[in-house]
DNA sequence: CAATATAGGACTAGTTTAGTCCAAGTTAGT
DNA sequence: ACTAACTTGGACTAAACTAGTCCTATATTG
């Protein structure tokens, strides 16, 4: 299964939940809202505040916050910070495969990295607060040869 | 990051490697031109047959080769074998989530997941062998709201 | 019948991931 | 000034998963 991990699930949860309002959020409130321990809140809040996703406000009645309107944070941005550079497979990057030259399928998976980039990009938090989802065109996909 | 088992990355290459032609291959082979250790190579062999994207001939002389012609198998399809389902989030199949009720995000997953889905099905082994990329047109997804 | 393959499954070691916990720093209110 | 509520950062552990190995049985060729 092409799979993400239980962070980066975790984190868009989080992120959708505050979405809902600019309020200031405390992490026990969070973890109350959508039943998910405490602490593993608290750890996601601080990966999401590190990528400057998430505003924190210390001291008492302090919490966090959205640092931008929902409609200017994409799904991407939330899966990069919990879990790294968005990408399919290993050799997509800068780090050169060993077997490079034998390796034709390299380009294609940029290909389809970048497809699955672009797709996430385009949902944002605004986006994820609503019930219904947005209907997806795919029949551009089908015309070109990907 | 949104990662592919190692697994999976085998299995296209080990697919990749044999769509060059109709021949027979041995797992030794396959290693050998793969740089892929022989009982790892075998068993995903094994996995492939399983799920009918390779045929095997037993006995000595014997081996494997593609089940169907290179354009026909999908790097969706080889994805599957190794993984399982594509999908991004467990929630998106039949499994019930205990808070589907708040959980707004699910149907937005599920439009995510249909788009790698799609993407996925598009691409296949015969495309993979060749060096250069399909050029491909996102703009559709941009007019769209995903 | 001997050599060469695949088939299937059990098993292990290693890595990753999820989750917990603690000590320190910050702010609000009294 | 003091206390309570809250975040910050990092160390730590337990559990799950993954990759990879190995063994036995079966089939085919010559």
């Amino acid at each position: 299964m092409l799979r993400l991990s239980k962070m980066a699930d975790y984190g868009t949860q989080v992120m959708t939940y505050m979405a809902r309002d600019q309020a200031v959020h405390s992490a026990s409130e969070v973890s109350a809202g959508l039943g998910i321990a405490v602490p593993t809140v608290s750890k996601i809040l601080k990966m999401l505040v590190r990528k400057n996703l998430v505003a924190s406000v210390m001291g008492a009645k302090g919490g966090y916050m959205l640092a931008r309107h929902p409609a200017e944070i994409s799904v991407a941005e939330i899966i990069d910070a919990m879990d790294g550079p968005i990408s399919i497979t290993e050799c997509s990057g800068t780090t050169t495969c060993e077997r490079e030259s034998t390796c034709s399928t390299r380009s294609n998976w940029q290909g389809i990295n970048h497809i699955i980039q672009d797709a996430l990009e385009k949902v944002n938090l605004a986006g994820m607060t609503q019930p219904k989802p947005q209907v997806v065109d795919t029949s551009a996909l089908r015309t070109r040869g990907i």
